[in-house]
DNA sequence: ATGCCTGCAAATGTTTTGCACGCCG
DNA sequence: CGGCGTGCAAAACATTTGCAGGCAT
């Protein structure tokens, strides 16, 4: 996992610098969170002190730049960073809670009847896609 | 149109004033346009010279709240508002052109038999979604 | 008078940029 | 030496908030 990232930085001429290092392990420890810069940055600081924010942010341009990561904002206001799934096809989906603000990640491929719809009605070639349903989620459905 | 939202601006104890009137006009006028707070801002003070940004700002957030609008984010860091259709069960979705950056708007409601799945399958309570599909227009696939 | 609504300016929070320095080939 | 990568501080944005005043009831 470490190591392919790594291949992918080299084959693009960047180096693995210990902070790049550091962040990337932040990431792949958390994958699940959603994590937000400054949240990253705190994360990373604990295992390298020696590090500024700004390089956490030139670090996430760079790794979504190479699709490693992709941005994503779910009307917060800020960023967050979602690691890209190996192997699959398309971006996975998400499902937010509009009360205790959860976000679970499905990874069921849910549009691919959809994708030939919309290139076929609408002559769009889609590269990619984002989708967020908002609801409930079963714990506070239960509440 | 905007006999309707004035009534429900009533409805929710709200008076329609000049400002919050120019705002919804530049709305309704560009319905299509998914603008930002600060065109938004630019466009009304030609009408309404007398406004500020935080009035619009103010605005926007109370018409979000009645969910006249929608905001959504394109991940190119700012908010963007969106008239929600009247009568339109669900949000309608996104086309993004990653060449020349053009929205399009599709009103087709393709997610019916995909909230069945995710309902009965993840157990998650869907109010609403946002689907943007990433891509290349027919204009760009031309060139 | 009371309370909603406003413009302006200041504050806030996030992200980007400028710059001088350090490190490695 | 030359250039990439860095930390820090400042700048740049987008958005929110505080406040004094205005207007309608």
């Amino acid at each position: 996992m470490l190591s392919k990232i790594k291949k992918q930085l080299h084959e693009a001429n960047y180096k693995l610098t210990p902070q790049r290092e550091s962040t990337v392990l932040v990431l792949l420890e958390n994958e699940k969170d959603h994590l937000s810069a400054e949240e990253i940055y705190m994360l990373v600081k604990l295992k390298t002190p020696e590090i500024g924010l700004a390089t956490v942010y030139r670090t996430l341009e760079m790794l979504t730049d190479l699709k490693i990561l992709d941005k994503v904002s779910f009307n917060d206001g800020l960023a967050r960073y979602d690691m890209r799934k190996e192997g699959a096809k398309h971006f996975h989906h998400h499902l937010l809670c509009l009360e205790c603000g959860s976000i679970e990640e499905i990874e069921d491929d849910l549009l691919g009847e959809v994708e030939v719809i919309v290139e076929h009605d609408f002559h769009f070639k889609v590269k990619d896609h984002r989708l967020t349903f908002h609801g409930v989620c079963q714990k506070c459905q239960n509440k």
